[in-house]
DNA sequence: TTGTATGCGTTATCAG
DNA sequence: CTGATAACGCATACAA
């Protein structure tokens, strides 16, 4: 029924140790026989069996998906308004491994993780990458995907959101619409790291501002964090529960400031504490764009129950686990055969995308005129 | 490293084909030399490796988890709130799958559906089951999840959530609360058959209503549907558009009556209508539950964006696609031996598993004592 | 660079 | 009911 390599080694005249070669090892046969045996292969639709495979290497053929909310030590707040990611990321990394001689395997357990079950691991979304890094096999390619800076030392690899460059492109938006009393609204700055990068990226921008911007209203303080100072910066900071309920404070506490025209802008850590701030923010009769701009970040599906589009950032979340799946491919092939230290381009660094901006109706230049007047 | 099939039999005393026998055709070796093999199973950790077991049986040995949405005639409207339902029904498949000798394989192209690359299909979520069992395989087992009654007539299984029950405890709910006067919101009766037995189960409960039930204020018409007359059931029926916006719309057509009494209570065909449906009762300053009750389908996480918690129907998938998984690799192995129709309970049929009540803040008795009154 | 030969862990067929 | 033994489709050490 369905072609093996001996077919296909018969069709091209060579030897069946050729055909796996071309497929495993190209660079180690000819090129005249190679493409001889490819075209064999394409004209009866040959496609190595992965199991047979797996067996004669005698490894398990398999790659894990591991998910890491499953090893959170806290568990996550809104977990569940990010099946969307999960799904998303799932089926990009699926897509590069297609055609590899692996399969995905999705975690029940995680228990297999220390035994030898898996020639690969990709993490999805970890929450501390050491701890995974020290639970797994030590010969393990590792590769860690969503938001990272910085890797453990070890033989870990990443691909994730540039979040700093985020951060700076939202605030970027509203001081090009001549924004200048802006407020960011975050929260968890100590537990979560991608929220820190937002409003690095965020305040890096704001201090770029142009020299007629007023200084920020209520100077925030970060606290313990490593962030620039506020009162350098143009920002004001709004610390609150990251949530739809701390949405909804955040509303309340800015409303008299929005009101009297002291704060003309807002950025928030996501969108799922956006929609609180927006939900409430109607309530209390605020217009947006007129009264105040709102940009976030996600771009989360639940976006289409608001009342208006909110303009936010895309995370690309496909495109950062497609190269997930394809460093980890290429990191067990480099690992396997002489048990050398694989390098590939600065290895226990991580490769970071940057996220696209998605326009909304939230967004318009300040009612006032431009936002120098007092 | 992992103990081998031989490694077993030496231990246990007999040979390596016993052990396979063992786990492939229980019921073919004695009872004394079963329990001694899975004694020495069990003390080396021994697990049969998939790969090994798939290549000798000449199988794929994979299960495709193939999504109905890639393949749905039209565009789903309100897909992306259904993301969690997607991961959930696909970790329940996959811990039924776990020491099965099969993996899961989910659908990157939809392209091999009709090779013979898989042994068996789990489809989720199909919109039109008949083109999918024309798609795939003559021989291949078949197993429907999600919404269904009827399947096509050939080699299909299922298993699904019983709507018609959900509707029916839905509207039992209310009326066990005293409410009479009632309206159901939906919306695609003709292209939707879960919305359809909401519809149906709905009706049958107000129908058994107590005979001091305030007849329907405005009968809607199902027009072309096989449904009961609205003017014989206590129902009134609203048609709008599913999804947010059409809630929206319904909450706007249904003010008056609300604020006169002449509604007391109001089912909803999903959640994310019911989202639209909500936030628009609030802003026009009707209150839930007081001024009106509110119940609906489904339990996604979007409710936590609403200012209430709102009563609503859990549609267990988890225990759906248990069963699912289940069922199909039971099909599988009644499948391969004599290639005899393969029998079971009900072929071609389904078993429906009823939704279960989640309780919320949306729901109270009728404000004016009993709704009798005019 | 190429071909030959062996083995990967199971299942299934066939004698006993 | 049980035990040898031949596939299964491929990777790879080894020899050419």
């Amino acid at each position: 029924m369905k072609p093996d390599r001996d077919a296909v080694a018969r069709r091209a005249g060579v030897s069946s140790a050729t055909v796996s070669r071309v497929f495993n090892n190209p660079d180690s046969v000819s090129p005249e026989r190679r493409s001889r045996v490819l075209a064999a292969a394409r004209a009866l639709g040959y496609r190595p069996n992965k199991y047979a495979s797996a067996l004669a290497r005698s490894g398990s053929g398999q790659i894990l998906f591991l998910d890491g909310n499953k090893l959170a030590a806290h568990d996550r707040p809104n977990a569940a308004f990010y099946a969307s990611m999960y799904r998303q990321s799932l089926l990009a990394v699926l897509e590069v491994l297609q055609d590899s001689p692996y399969h995905l395997v999705i975690d029940g357990e995680c228990s297999g993780v220390q035994g030898a079950e898996y020639e690969g691991i990709i993490v999805y979304d970890a929450d501390t990458p050491e701890q995974i890094e020290a639970l797994s096999a030590p010969g393990l390619p590792l590769v860690f995907g969503h938001h990272l800076r910085g890797l453990p030392g070890g033989r870990a690899w990443g691909y994730g959101v540039d979040n700093e460059a985020g951060g700076f492109l939202a605030a970027r938006k509203l001081l090009d619409l001549g924004h200048r009393r802006i407020a960011y609204i975050t929260g968890g700055l100590s537990e979560i790291s991608s929220h820190r990068d937002r409003l690095r990226g965020f305040y890096s921008a704001m201090e770029q501002a142009p020299p007629d911007a007023t200084p920020g209203l209520f100077p925030g303080n970060p606290g313990n964090q490593a962030l620039p100072d506020p009162r350098k910066t143009q920002c004001s900071l709004l610390e609150v529960e990251v949530g739809p309920r701390g949405g909804r404070q955040a509303a309340r506490d800015l409303r008299s400031r929005i009101q009297r025209g002291q704060i003309t802008a807002l950025g928030v850590v996501n969108d799922v504490t956006a929609f609180g701030l927006v939900q409430e923010l109607l309530t209390l009769g605020i217009r947006i764009p007129r009264d105040v701009s709102v940009i976030a970040f996600d771009n989360l599906p639940i976006l289409d129950l608001l009342p208006l589009r909110l303009a936010t950032l895309d995370l690309c979340l496909a495109e950062v686990y497609r190269k997930a799946g394809q460093g980890l491919r290429d990191r067990i092939r480099r690992t396997v055969p002489g048990g050398s230290e694989p390098d590939g381009p600065g290895r226990g660094a991580a490769d970071l995308i940057r996220p696209v901006y998605i326009p909304g109706d939230s967004l318009a230049p300040p009612a006032s005129g431009g936002g120098r007047d007092e």
